[in-house]
RNA sequence: GGGCCACUAGCUCAGUUGGCAGAGCACCUGACUUUUAAUCAGGGUGUCUUAGGUUCGAUUCCUAAGUGGCCCA
């Protein structure tokens, strides 16, 4: 639809884009040689003289006076005024200026100067067309607002908002400097399936895919936690993975089906380690990216400097006049929730219930970055208990502005437990828990083999995102959140 | 899944208590040799998201659908 209602400008477009071929010009260039970025000669004015320059980039603005012309040419790094006078481009090159558009890919060299307005500018001599561009820009100062088109265009999103390509700027240095800082840490990064038979490591319905030739049924990955694990077993000692992990659950302003993943093992570790080395991590990120671990996000300014204040669910709820030492039974739990004015399904263990009113009643509270600890066991079925209370685990989970971003604890290596808890999960799936977790036998042999006591650590790497840039929805933070197809596409 | 809101030109938005559809930018024509939201003169480019209904007449009112947003679950 909106193909057909820009058609009058598209065609216009179309129309100098013939015309330049009549002219013997190419609208569509090869390579050009970029001798400085935009930037570049505007940091370097001073110094860089009558030093001819190349650059090439997109036309933002094109503003002609007579015989001159000014148009700003934009490239990643910034933009820079360009200006054309005919007396020195020449017939030629004038002909084809008259075909110039807003948006177009053009490569100019010529001489840097400061015009007497103080704009840095490029005189240019040398011209040429590397892409035309067909359809009109939005419009020049307010941009692309419409949050629909954003997602759906994120190629137009990302031309003139540069928020939006901070962002993503900003996203790959997180990953980037994650990298390194395992790295340093003696970590390997390895890769696991995002297909296999068993969607394991995590409480969530899989999407299911199919092998042809094998004529097999394939779960995409909900979490890469136990193919790390058989790895750790394997005497890789220190490993992570970032990858990609499908979950079919709904979308909101925290989910995306598809989503980022951190998740890293370190042998002969527990949870201790893993909280030490989430707050030393994310505090050393947040510095290198913003300058400073204290960031600001959405009306809050989050402290991301260690240590992060330690809070057991147990005594969250407490503090809240919460007891859930009376809740024994999953009756009793989901009653106790509905009490508390929390709806909970009636199918429902009594940790999920626990949970279900943490995340009511206790995550909004936590703003600042807090280790929320010990979840019960039957909402843990990976993480090793606590001896001296059984029903608990050695867990946590990071919590920041409200927002989990992450999972961590030491790791059951039991065998003959770790098979009696996927036991416990098969039940709760047969009493109807689609997200229980499903018996995973090869996992169980390979904890048969012997896994050295380790921690884990889960990271979801888009909301981290999120609190470091500021950005209010995960679709800021992800390229092509997933969309509705419209109906004419 | 439920409630509320939005959808009007390529973009950002007005507007019509039901009577020929509006602005800015963009675009087109012309003027202009240092402008930068350039300026000046002229031009409106539209299936008012879609489909039904009410009406002499619907972009406007009603119903349903689509997409998105916010809140609740």
């Amino acid at each position: 639809m909106t193909q057909v209602d820009s058609g009058d400008l598209i065609e216009a477009r179309r129309e100098h884009l013939n015309a330049l071929r009549d002219l013997g010009h190419e609208p569509y260039g090869e390579a050009f040689e970029v001798t400085h970025t935009a930037k570049a000669v505007r940091d370097c004015i001073d110094q860089l003289g009558e030093h001819a320059v190349s650059v090439a980039g997109r036309i933002m603005a094109i503003r002609t006076h007579g015989k001159i012309i000014f148009a700003d040419l934009k490239d990643q790094s910034g933009q820079i005024q360009l200006y054309f006078r005919k007396q020195t481009v020449g017939d030629s090159i004038w002909a084809q200026l008259e075909l110039l558009d807003i948006g177009d890919i053009v490569g100019v060299a010529g001489e840097p100067f400061v015009t007497r307005m103080g704009e840095p500018s490029v005189r240019v001599n040398a011209f040429s067309f590397l892409s035309k561009c067909l359809r009109p820009l939005p419009e020049k100062w307010h941009g692309l607002t419409d949050i629909d088109l954003r997602y759906r265009q994120r190629y137009v999103d990302l031309m003139v908002n540069d928020s939006a390509r901070e962002v993503f700027v900003a996203r790959s240095r997180i990953v980037s400097a994650m990298r390194r800082y395992l790295e340093d840490r003696g970590f390997l990064e390895v890769e696991t399936p995002m297909m296999s038979t068993i969607a394991g490591g995590a409480t969530a319905k899989p999407f299911v895919t199919h092998h042809n030739a094998l004529d097999l049924d394939l779960y995409l990955r909900i979490a890469t936690e136990l193919h790390l694990k058989r790895v750790v077993v394997g005497g890789l000692e220190r490993v992570y993975e970032i990858g990609r992990v499908f979950r079919n659950e709904g979308i909101s302003t925290r989910h995306n089906p598809e989503y980022t993943l951190l998740e890293l093992y370190q042998a002969y570790g527990d949870y201790e380690d893993m909280m030490s080395l989430t707050e030393s991590m994310v505090a050393h990120l947040a510095e290198t990216i913003t300058g400073s671990t204290r960031v600001e996000f959405l009306d809050h300014e989050i402290d991301f400097s260690p240590p992060w204040e330690r809070l057991r669910m147990v005594e969250a709820l407490e503090a809240r006049g919460i007891d859930i030492g009376e809740w024994i039974s999953a009756e009793q739990a989901i009653a106790g929730a509905r009490r508390l004015g929390v709806e909970v399904p009636s199918d429902i263990s009594r940790g999920k219930a626990v949970e279900k009113v943490v995340e009511a009643l206790v995550l909004p509270d936590l703003i600042q970055p807090t280790f929320l600890l010990d979840h019960p066991v039957d909402i843990s079925p990976l993480a090793k208990q606590k001896p001296e209370a059984p029903d608990y685990t050695f867990r946590f989970e990071p919590v920041i502005a409200g927002m989990e971003i992450g999972n961590a604890f030491s790791e059951l290596n039991d065998p003959d437990e770790q098979r009696s808890r996927f036991e416990g999960q098969l039940k709760q799936r047969q009493r109807g828990d689609e997200e229980a977790h499903v018996m995973d036998e090869d996992f169980i042999r390979a904890l048969e083999y012997g896994m050295p006591p380790a921690g884990g650590l889960g990271i979801g790497v888009d909301r981290l995102v999120m609190l470091l840039t500021n950005s209010e929805s995960i679709r800021d933070v992800i390229l092509f959140p997933l969309m509705r197809p419209k109906e004419t596409e």
